[in-house]
Parts: structure tokens; sequence; C-alpha cells
DNA sequence: CTGTTAGCGCATTCAA
DNA sequence: TTGAATGCGCTAACAG
């Protein structure tokens, strides 16, 4: 970036300017240190103040002792849904507190999350938060643990949003259950053979998808051999990807599991175009409830998250919590059957089933 | 927020710990100045740092004349698809330079988007965009117009999406044509009757949308006494709002133009439980084509603008742009005709129509 | 190549 | 109540 030119008011401008010393200016402005500056004094501080377009160097502020009143977030991609609920939720709180958030964007990239952090630490954000999901990997764990460490133990807070397996407060999404739940839902209307497109297993959040819903199959008696795994990337066009490859190896699913609603949303394109009608050939089924599934035709059956409130949750736990604890709080997903879901077209719908 | 304690390690940690100056610890993490440090000793340096968690204090860095490396984003509403498109270019571009973004989000209030320029400002930041669109208003424009005057004189860049009529670099959207289009098309299908949901007047784009609409239908010969304009929030909520002033006032029109996508989405949703058939009863059409306009059922015809584009256009504008040009970018606008706009039942598809 | 000096703009001790 | 002095952590001159 441009190196900025002077050109800047200071305080120093403003003090002059008004025949007071520096302090006494600073006092009038923003009232700190319980001294209080006279009436009029005041007034006429602040009327040049404003003539002269002064604005305080945040900077200069902040490394003078005060606060930043600044929350760091990190997300993989603003404009999925997803996040983008999630963040609603935490500048709603950092708002009502008198911050504002940094927004980073990763595109999921550990080492881009990595680098966030430091940024964020280096602009000595009161908070930070993790919205994104964690990976599987030691090596970031580790890293990761040792900044967010650093940032509590300097009176910084910090919160993360799914499973990152570290020792601060943490947000829980029902990953495990709701994917269960999704499994035995799908059992019980008579599916017994399923495809689950997934994005890479580094993603904790996928695994836990995943084995939530195959633990669940199992525990019902289906035969895990007859799951087909499509693992693409966690993303609209992963989802794409997932699809093709289902139609391309001829799959004999009757069930799609998606776990994301982003990934629900590019599959149900491809099986679209190819002609695939859902639930009648294939039944869909997604994951977190983004406002947009319940309005496609067929409405996409998916497991509900309320967002927002982990966002806010989130926010809450990071600038409430001391390094000392490191709470967990857990949000139940709860699964919502709509029109994409409906019994196999073989298995009709038969009481029992099996 | 809370005070931050001390704690941190400093720079002159570092240098103590490594038996340097401060200057050549500086030198030798950042390389700055040109000047070179020598081999073993910056590595030794640098092992010092890492050992010690040494995070740089950005705030320190920018006082002393670094550049902050900051753009500052100013948005009404981040979950809004539209908002969130644009900021994906911004955020996109501001990566590419090394830049990190800063999200303010204002829920259409003057009062918090002046207030989010003055933070950016305060923060010193390289440059201020303006996602949303401006205010009918002499005072906010007047304020505005100096704060960004302010900006770019002290050597910040900036740019704003929309008309706002401020002499700063302008990504323009084509508000007036896309909406004029949009009504020609509508009246070429014969439709004579309208409808327009649109957020308040003090929305610049509002008010040029509805102004271009309205323009093409006079120039089409169209009554406009006969064009019933709903005044409502321009958000989700506006639209069912509006949509349910259409039914309760037992409006004639056969086609309801919504000044965006957002307030189309309100609208279907109560037509759809109210029983009005789109577009049997009523054609419905939006603005901006976010993604899910296309797959709604009907798939609802709207206005395209390339919403990521602007959004990389305003960015480079903002850093390429000293204070002294203001170059208007201009964004065509096209008309998306889908299924939720048909020729109104009265008047089958005759040929010529009137 | 490295150390020394001097501020960046502000809030906050202290003294008056 | 106000003013003077100090230092936040760092970088950018200058010397050495």
């Amino acid at each position: 970036m441009r190196i900025r030119p002077g050109g800047q008011v200071t305080l120093a401008d403003v003090a002059r300017e008004s025949g007071v010393s520096p302090a006494t200016a600073s006092r009038a402005l923003h009232g700190g240190g319980g001294r209080v500056v006279g009436q009029d004094l005041r007034e006429r501080i602040v009327e040049v103040a404003r003539r002269l377009h002064y604005v305080p160097n945040a900077h200069a502020q902040a490394l003078a002792g005060g606060s930043t009143a600044t929350v760091g977030l990190v997300v993989h991609d603003i404009t999925d849904p997803y996040f983008a609920a999630i963040a609603r939720g935490v500048i709603a709180v950092a708002a009502e507190r008198g911050a504002l958030v940094t927004v980073g964007t990763t595109f999921r990239s550990m080492e881009r999350e990595l680098e966030f952090v430091r940024t964020f630490r280096a602009q000595r954000a009161d908070a930070i938060v993790l919205a994104g999901s964690g990976f599987e990997d030691a090596d970031y764990r580790a890293a990761m643990r040792e900044e967010l460490d650093h940032q509590r133990r300097t009176g910084g807070g910090c919160a993360v949003v799914s499973e990152h397996d570290l020792p601060v407060p943490t947000v829980l999404p029902g990953n495990r259950e709701g994917a269960a739940g999704l499994g035995r839902a799908l059992v019980a209307m008579g599916h017994r053979r399923f495809a689950v497109a997934g994005g890479p297993p580094c993603l904790t959040t996928v695994r836990h998808r995943i084995e939530g819903f195959l633990d669940a199959l199992a525990a019902c008696g289906v035969p895990l051999c007859d799951v087909e795994l499509l693992d693409h990337p966690f993303s609209e066009d992963g989802g794409r990807a997932a699809a093709r490859e289902l139609l391309d190896r001829g799959s004999r699913a009757t069930a799609l599991f998606c776990v994301s609603d982003v990934m629900a949303l590019g599959a149900l394109d491809v099986l679209a175009a190819a002609g695939v009608a859902v639930p009648d050939d294939l039944s869909v089924v997604g994951y977190n409830d983004v406002p947009m599934m319940r309005r496609l035709v067929p409405a996409v059956s998916t497991v509900r998250l309320d967002l927002e409130a982990m966002g806010r949750s989130a926010m809450e736990l990071a600038v409430d919590h001391g390094s000392a604890d490191a709470p967990v709080v857990r949000f139940p997903a709860e699964v919502v059957l709509r029109a994409s879901t409906a019994p196999p077209a073989a298995v009709p719908a038969r009481e029992g089933g099996r």
C-alpha cells in the first residue's frame, strides 16, 4: 500500500489553536482520567476540533494505552451464507459493545488463517473469533494454539466456532448428532443405499458430520460398504463435482447427503441438468439450513443450526472470559425434513421397511 | 471493551535477548530502510523472536510511519447477498495488494455510516469504500463529502459504489437504464397496470430505479396514475410488507416491480402464502440478480449487475487515484427475463398488444 | 553492517 | 481545573 503523507490535524494543532495544552484538549475531547474540563473551555475546544476536522489517530490512542475496540473475525468465505449469518451475530454483539469488526477471509487456507490471527494480534484486537471449521493438521493446530494462547495471556479474548480442539472458549454446533439424526431419518424412510458428498476430510466439521452420519447408519444395520464417499471441495462447485461423480459412476444410491447446504445447491444444479428427479430418483439433504433451502423447489431437507445465535455467543464468550477458563457452549441441531426427501422408489412406503 | 494489561513481548525484548540494538532487530525482522543485516545475526534474531512469540505492534508500526495496509468497507448489511458479492470483490483486490479489509455494517443508518467513515479515518485506513446506496439528504451528503475530502487530502484513497453525488471515484451500476429496460420489457409483454415495491425514497438507488422505471412506462404511453407506489423498507421484510399492502388494497396491477431482489424474495413469500399465482395472476421482477433468483420456482426475472466486478473496480479506484481525479466507471445492467414474468392473463399474448 | 538518537500522536502520570 | 513531562513500541534518519 501507499505511504501516507503527513497532513493530519493532530491534537496538538487543536490545543494550539484553542490556546490550551494538549493534555487539556485530550481531556476535553475524550473526557479521560476522571478529570473534568471547564464547561466553556471544553466547548471552545470541541468547536475548534470540529472546525479543523480533527480526527484522533487511533494508532496513537491504542499505543498510548487506550483500548482498540476492535474485534477480528476469521471466516472461510464471507459470501457463504453460513458465515454471513455467523458474522451477523458477531457484528451485532460487537456493535452493542462499541467495537468494530474486522473480517478476514481465508478461502480455506491454513496459512492464511494463521496469518490473519497474527495480524489481528498485531493490531491488538480485543478479541479474535474463528468462525470457520478447524483443520485436521497437527502443525496447524499447534501453531494456532500458541497464537491464541498468547492472545489470551496478553489480555485479549478469543473464541472459536466449531470443533477446533483448542483450549479456548468454544461454540459447538451439533455436527455428529445432527448428521446422525439425518441418517436415522433417511433409514426410517426406507433408504439403504447412500452417497455422501463430503468436503475434504481435513476439515473437522466435515469429518464429524460424515462420522455421525455413518455411525447412525451402522447402528441401523446398514452395511457401510454400500455407502459411496464423494470427496470434493467444501463449496458449491464441490457439490457440483460430487454430483457429477455420482452420475458418472452410475451410482445406485437412493439418497445423497451433502455435508453442507452450499454443496447441496451445487449438486442439485447438476442433478437437475441431468434430468435426475428429486426426490423421486434421488433424495437429497444438506446441512445448516441457510435461508435459501426452504425456498427451493423441492424444498431441501437439512439440519437447522441457529447460526446467528452461534455468532452472538462466540462474541460474548470471547470478551467475557479470561485466559483461565474455556467454556463450551453447545448448540443443538434439528433435523428438518422437507420435500427433497422421500421414501426410495424401489421401496414404497411400506411399514417397517427393511 | 476491556483494557489490555501489559505483557506484550516487544521489539526491545527481542533486541536485548539477542544482544543487539532495537533498530537492528527491527531491520532483521522487517528488512526496512534498504539496510541489510548480516545473515547469521539475522537468523539469530529471528530465532529469538520466534522463541519469545514476538508479535509486532501494528499501532506502533503505523504510528512510526509505516503503512497500515488496511481498507475500510462500509455496507448496509453483510448478510444481504448484494453486499456480500461486492465485499467479495473488494476483499479479493485488497488481498492481492496485501491489505486487510475491515467491514462496517450500518443497517442503513446515516449516522452510523458517517461514524464508520470517521472510525476508518481514525485508523488511518489506506482506503475507504462505501458500498451502500447514498442518502438523499443534504446534511449527510455535505458531512460525507467533507470526510472523504479529508481522507483523500491526507493521502488516503476512497471510492463509492452507487450514485452518491460525491466528487470521488465512483462505480456506477446501471440503475435508471436497467429499470427502464425492465419497464419496456413488461410493457412489451402487454402489462399496463403496475405496482412498484420501493424502499424509502431517501435512498438514491431506490429513487433512480423507480424513476427509470416510471420514465420508461411514460415513454411507452402508460398513464403513470395507474402505477401504485408501495413505500416500504429496503429489505426482505419490506418486500413482505409491500406485498401485503398490495393484497390489502385489492390492487389490479398485473406486474410488480421490486426495486431489489431481496425485496422480491419477501414479496414472493407473502404472495405464495396468499395463493397468488406467479406469473399467472401477477408478474414479479426484482433487481441485481443475486444467485438465488435463478433457482427459485418460478425463476425470478431481474436485472443483472456484475456485483463482484463492481467491488473489484471500487477497490482499484480507491487505491489508484489521488485526490485530483474522480473517475466514474459505469457497469451495464442487463434485463434477464425468466419465468416469473408473463403476459397478463387479461391480455393474451396477442401480437401488438394495446 | 550496526548502534544512537529522535520522534510519530496521544493519554496519563505528576505538579502547579 | 490546567499545564508540563513521560513513555507506549516502533521506524527512520543519522552516525559510527
